[in-house]
DNA sequence: CGTGCCAGGTGCCCT
DNA sequence: AGGGCACTTGGCACG
């Protein structure tokens, strides 16, 4: 289930990728050369690090810090393995847009791999989509009296969370962040609001930030703009959910 | 300098990621469960998964597929290793935001480590940054008679990203985009172009959106808008970097 | 396949 | 520590 080869040869090295690189994750430590170019370039110094690579053509190359990888491809890359004289090269092309990552191995301490799967049905819980679900099912969290009109509602500007109505009959647009609210996201409920104003002239036309908290230059720019923040908690919405 | 064991008892492997976590970039293979719960919560239930560990306390459990991993917590978090019963658990904090990931393995296949550094000086070629370098090197890349007053200007709805002045004496806002510009682009652009005219009444204010491309809709904003698409390749730029 | 947009975004620089 | 923003953003859903 399980191999692995600890100093290989060049030659084994090869043939071990060659073998596995499109059915199993592999992990390389070694002594490591890499360059990416394609929307713009990068170049690494031969040092130890660490190389994974995956059956969907991911390629990474991480260092002892940070979570990122330093240099990589994303899924749908292409690898291929070769030999410069005692040099392992592992070269990935990304087709679209056109990417290169070349890595030159001098020393493979060990090169090892595994299959393993993917978690089908994972599911992160507490995202916007949830948010927007738990409102759906219970608009009173928007406000009392809330009805909703419209969900994902399309317009010229981008798409609305929530078009919706007050008790008074004025139209409300309602954006929803699951996190902290950047100004960003204000200067977006801004530009629905102007659009549904516009297409609604004489009507009276709300908007409202739902988010779990707002930064304060954010929040300048709401009250500058005339518009309103809802607060929510994980504990407003799990129950509908 | 590379250290292993192949199937270990749960005690060793706690030995063993004790004695590395906070110096060496650590691999697991193993049978693993883990839990996240913070801003957000998932759960992932027993199944072959790789494990990564570095000693800026990143932690993280990648599967067959997909660039990043599934679950994770970042650099500043702590770890800490346990045993209950046959398992190795590992737990993850995160101070703040406070977000906790555990990860029981109850197969260790093999555990490895090895220490690597991290490239000091590394440096990505192509960034926005070195577009506006080349801008402020050469003003004329945005077009001819272009004079800067300031990068970076800060206002209240966002920073500018260089301030200048055409040859007939209008103001010129330019945004940079160091890819395919979006109509998020052009909003910002258009809320900066909104912002200086308001701040200097009755003086012609032009805005121009320097990027490598654009999209058709964010062009389409930008027309409406009156504002300007200067287009550059890496090439323009590159001498002056 | 591009187009748009959320994300537990991460990383970087600044206050 | 927190704010603001770029990123080779990645990932997903949708036209």
């Amino acid at each position: 289930m399980l191999d692995h080869l600890l100093n290989p040869t060049v030659k084994d090295a090869t043939q071990f990728i060659g073998r596995y690189k499109s059915s199993r994750v592999i992990v390389i430590y070694g002594q490591v050369e890499a360059t990416y170019s394609g929307r713009a370039a990068a170049q690494l110094r031969l040092m130890p690090r660490l190389i994974i690579t995956k059956p969907d053509g991911v390629l990474m190359v991480h260092e002892g810090y940070r979570e990122k990888p330093v240099i990589w491809n994303p899924p749908g890359s292409q690898l291929f393995v070769s030999v410069d004289g005692d040099v392992l090269v592992l070269r990935s092309i990304r087709y679209s847009p056109r990417e290169y990552v070349t890595i030159r191995i001098h020393k493979v301490y060990m090169v090892s791999s595994m299959e393993i799967g993917l978690t089908e049905d994972f599911k992160v819980i507490g995202t916007e989509k949830d948010v927007v679900d738990a409102i759906m099912a219970n608009p009173s969290l928007v406000e009392d009296g809330f009805k909703v009109l419209s969900r994902e509602y399309e317009t010229m500007v981008g798409s609305i969370d929530i078009l919706g109505e007050d008790k008074l009959g004025n139209l409300v647009v309602v954006e929803v962040k699951r996190g902290e609210a950047s100004p960003e996201a204000v200067h977006q409920l801004k530009r629905y609001v102007e659009y549904i104003k516009g297409k609604n002239p004489g009507r009276g036309v709300r908007g409202i930030l739902v988010a779990t908290g707002i930064s304060t230059s954010a929040y300048r720019y709401l009250k500058d703009y005339g518009l309103e923040f809802r607060r929510y908690t994980h504990a407003n919405i799990i129950n509908y959910t």
